[in-house]
Order: C-alpha cells, then sequence, then structure tokens
DNA sequence: ATTTTATGTCAGCCTTGTTGACTTTCCAAG
DNA sequence: CTTGGAAAGTCAACAAGGCTGACATAAAAT
C-alpha cells in the first residue's frame, strides 16, 4: 500500500496529495484497526458478563484513582444515568468502591479494589500485546505518526484530557 | 511487565521503547480519536434518524457496488438479522436498491440509489473533511506511519478486507 | 429427489445509550 | 438562620442495535 500520499519533493506538510481514495482508505483503516484494538479485551470481559462500557469505566479509574462521578463523565461522554447502570454493578460486584467525599459529601470518589485491579491488568495486558505487536511491525517513526494522526483527529476537548486532564476544574 | 520491550541494538526499526505508560496512551488516543472520527457523521445521522450501522451498511455499498448480502455480513461482522433490520430500513427508505442476481437469482445485489450516494456524499464528505486536516496537521510521513500501525492492528482476516477485498471467494 | 445455500422474518433477550423525575447535600443570599 | 438553587447521584422507562433461535422460501448443487 501507501501509494503516493506525497508529492515527489517531500518537503514535510505541504505537497499531501489527498485523494477521496486514500482518505476512504484512511478512514476503513480506521474501522477496521479499532475492531481489533477492542477484540481481545472483549473477548475477556464476555467471558466475565461485562461490556465494553465496563472497561471504559476502569480503564479511567485506574488511570486517576479517587476521580468523582462528574470527572469521569466528562471523560467518557456519557449521560450520568449511563454510567451509574454500570458503576453500580462494578461496585456490587466489588471491582470498584465508592466513597463518601470528605470535603464534598455529594461527592462519590472511585478506587479499583484488588479485584478490580485484578481485570483491569487483564485487560490491559491483553490490548498493550496487541499494540505493542502493532508497533513493533510498524517501527518507531511509524509509531509517532500514528500517535501525531490521532492527536490530529481528536476534537479539542478530548485531546484536551488525552494530554493533560490534571487540574481542569477543581 | 513493564518498560523497555525493545533493546537499544536490535535491527532496523530499533530504538522502541515501549513502557507500559506509553502504550497506555497509544490506547486512550486510539479511544478519543475514534470518537473524534465519527462525531461528525453521527450527527448528520441523527438528524435524518439514522445510526452509525446505517453508516457502516451505505459505506460499504459505495465502496462495493452489487455487493451480496453476505458479503457485506463478512465485512460488518454483524448477524444477518442485525444487517438486515438495517438494510430494511434503508430500503424502505428509497436509499439502497437490491436486485436479484441474475447468474444466481437466491443472491441481492446491492446498489445505493441517488438519494442514498447523496447520503453517502455528505457522510463521507464530513468525514473526510476531518481525516484530510489531520493529515495535514501532522503531515505526510506521520501518515505513512498512521496507516502503517493501523493496519498492524488489525486481525489478518480484517486486514485482508482492507487491503484486497476482490475475489476472494468467488 | 434431496440437501445445501442465500436470504428474509418473527420473537425475545442484552448492553448501553437516552430523557425525565427525584433525593441529598452544599452553598450563598437574604 | 433559613431558604432557594445548584451539584451529585439514583431510579424508572424507553430506544438503538447487537445477539440467539426457529422457521420459510427459492434456487442451486448433489
Amino acid at each position: 500500500m501507501a501509494d503516493k500520499a506525497v508529492g515527489p519533493s517531500a518537503g514535510g506538510e505541504a505537497l499531501l496529495f489527498l485523494t477521496d481514495e486514500q482518505l476512504r482508505k484512511g478512514s476503513e483503516a480506521m474501522f477496521f484497526a479499532y475492531r481489533g484494538f477492542t477484540a481481545d479485551p472483549d473477548r475477556i470481559l464476555d467471558a466475565k458478563g461485562y461490556g465494553r462500557a465496563h472497561h471504559r469505566a476502569i480503564h479511567f479509574i485506574h488511570r486517576s484513582p479517587a476521580t468523582t462521578v462528574n470527572n469521569l463523565l466528562a471523560i467518557l461522554g456519557v449521560t450520568k444515568q449511563s454510567l451509574n447502570r454500570v458503576l453500580r454493578t462494578l461496585i456490587e460486584d466489588g471491582l470498584v468502591e465508592s466513597r463518601v467525599g470528605r470535603a464534598d459529601k455529594r461527592e462519590r470518589h472511585l478506587h479499583l479494589t484488588a479485584k478490580g485491579a485484578e481485570l483491569e491488568r487483564a485487560l490491559s495486558d491483553a490490548q498493550r500485546a496487541r499494540m505493542r505487536s502493532a508497533y513493533r511491525a510498524a517501527g518507531a517513526e511509524a509509531v509517532a505518526g500514528f500517535r501525531q494522526v490521532l492527536e490530529a483527529m481528536m476534537d479539542s476537548e478530548q485531546r484536551a484530557q488525552y494530554q493533560g486532564l490534571r487540574e481542569s476544574g477543581k
């Protein structure tokens, strides 16, 4: 593949020949790759009776321990009712712990339990294995480009959460 | 399981330091970027009362006119019941035409009508606009890397459909 | 003539989105 | 201090779009 995506002079940014066909290929690459990307965790989740929504919650609680429900809502971009359902089952099953805030008792701070951390490990190990192998197959330069394009494809809000995440509103 | 995945020696690509943290970043990049990637078409679809499932069907019918229902099932990876529900509404609404096969009358060959092609245009224009802008922001080299990593991330079956698609079983 | 294949349909279930209504808690203005 | 609104979270109910299973039909293959 690779086709000509660049003009002959290769002056960096400029001279990007972007035919509709090439852009369509890019779209399909995203579609198929995202399927692959989620396939391994999906199998693990399915076996335990969870879905992708549970994975997302677990992932971001792991990333930002003690995060509040509201923070999580902002990251995930779903309604609180939708998140709550997922969170409830995770709490009932003893994977997530919800602690009432000290300063503000309206808030709940979320933490993974040992059992939750264990599942998180299994999921991220599986996902990382695929990503690691894709990175290795493609090489270091390709990885840098991959990240650049993905970042440019995000909405600005999402990009902020992807990059910084700390102290946004607090 | 952590840190250095590739030693500084290695051949060719080499120098890929893959920490868990970097791989986690890659996962989140996929997550956020995919959201951005689907955001624009989603708005258009929503306004017309369709969903992402309709978009996928329209996209692949456009890409491979006269494709059969079975082909589409293989590409989309859903059950026929699920696809049929979507296809039925598209046919009822006059966006897709289903023609009985000449050679094999059991088959239905799918085509976009003028109206269907129009919606396809609107959807892919929106999606391509974002992709074009991401490509331009990232540069030609980054785009090549982006495609390489995505391709490496696919399952082999999906990769085959992404690349070749023509004469697989026929 | 029989079996297999391609397609479509009905019924019902599950996950994960949605909106609406409600409670509890907190804070700030009177 | 009280009170009214904002913020956080919960419950209920609905919709989209996955899924399985059972069946029907027509056409092709054996």
